[in-house]
DNA sequence: CAAGTTACCTGACGGC
DNA sequence: TGCCGTCAGGTAACTT
């Protein structure tokens, strides 16, 4: 489900909720995510903390302790986060819960469990730079996110220019939908082998991305299936879509037929006349 | 070493 | 109706 923009929906809508929350009880129901789930040690660090942070880093929500403690969240591709009354009932896929001093509960919802809940201690949250997000790529709205720095990653290599702005070694934050509209956006062409690009194609790429980003932000995300932010609605960027899922379509600058195509496994969209380069 | 493929898991959908 | 293959918003460990 879950790219920088619905992150940062979600995050913006639990932060109202969750400061000044303190954690009382956690339950798990023990079937395995992505990466193991330490629940005696977040017991440990959690129990009678109070939450005093809600923040994001690529697509992992971080929530914040008044000891330092940090409670590091990825939705994988079908996860949730929600907040609901204690007592309401449990869903198929609800693996974690959190139970709050207000009688709320914020549960971790992840039909393909593979998203993951990991936990980092008050000695390592002040390194989570140099421990956790060491291999994870600069920020999309970061300064240090340039032409320059594009360049730089991109000089002597030939991949294709949109697994380039999926991966999340270079850019945090980036899957298929937003690559594919960020790239019709620049209009650029999602094979491009990156060393070609000249500087003037990077910013275009820089702007086309953060426009994108910022569009969906304020549209509260896209629902595909059944993303929900953390009031339980759901996001509108989909009916916005130029490329994603549109192919046989017509393009909405030039109405040529969008097309589909595989790039590195996923599935690619494109305006075969706008992003011809 | 760069880049492509596979595995992890559930559920929806289309074809037969 | 139901069985089977394919596909889906992500990531990292593989292989080539």
């Amino acid at each position: 489900m879950p790219e920088l923009p619905e992150v940062e929906v979600i995050r913006r809508g639990l932060k109202k909720l969750l400061i000044h929350r303190t954690v009382t009880g956690i339950c798990y129901d023990n079937k395995p995510l992505r990466l193991p789930v330490r629940l005696k040690t977040m017991e440990q660090l959690l129990l009678g903390q109070k939450i005093v942070a809600v923040d994001r880093r690529a697509k992992y929500l971080l929530i914040r302790f008044d000891n330092d403690a940090v409670l590091i969240l990825h939705m994988g591709m079908t996860g949730k986060m929600s907040l609901c009354p204690t007592e309401s009932p449990k869903n198929v896929h609800d693996h974690i819960c959190w139970y709050l001093d207000d009688k709320s509960e914020l549960r971790f919802n992840d039909i393909r469990r593979f998203g993951s809940a990991q936990i980092a201690s008050p000695e390592q949250s002040g390194m989570l730079d140099t421990i956790f997000f060491n291999q994870t790529g600069v920020e999309p709205f970061d300064k240090a996110f340039n032409a320059d720095y594009l360049l730089r990653q991109a000089n002597g290599k030939r991949r294709p220019l949109k697994n380039f702005l999926m991966d999340g070694k270079i850019i945090a934050g980036i899957g298929n939908i937003y690559a594919n509209e960020a790239l019709f956006k620049a209009q650029l062409n999602p094979d491009r082998p990156i060393s070609s690009l000249i500087k003037t194609e990077w910013q275009r790429l820089i702007v086309g991305l953060r426009t994108t980003l910022t569009h969906a932000i304020s549209c509260g995300g896209s629902t595909i299936s059944d993303f929900a932010n953390a009031n339980g609605t759901s996001g509108y960027f989909q009916i916005n879509f130029s490329v994603y899922g549109r192919q046989g379509t017509p393009c909405p600058l030039c109405q040529t037929f969008i097309e589909k195509k595989k790039l590195g496994g996923r599935a690619t969209y494109f305006c075969p006349v706008c992003q011809r380069r």
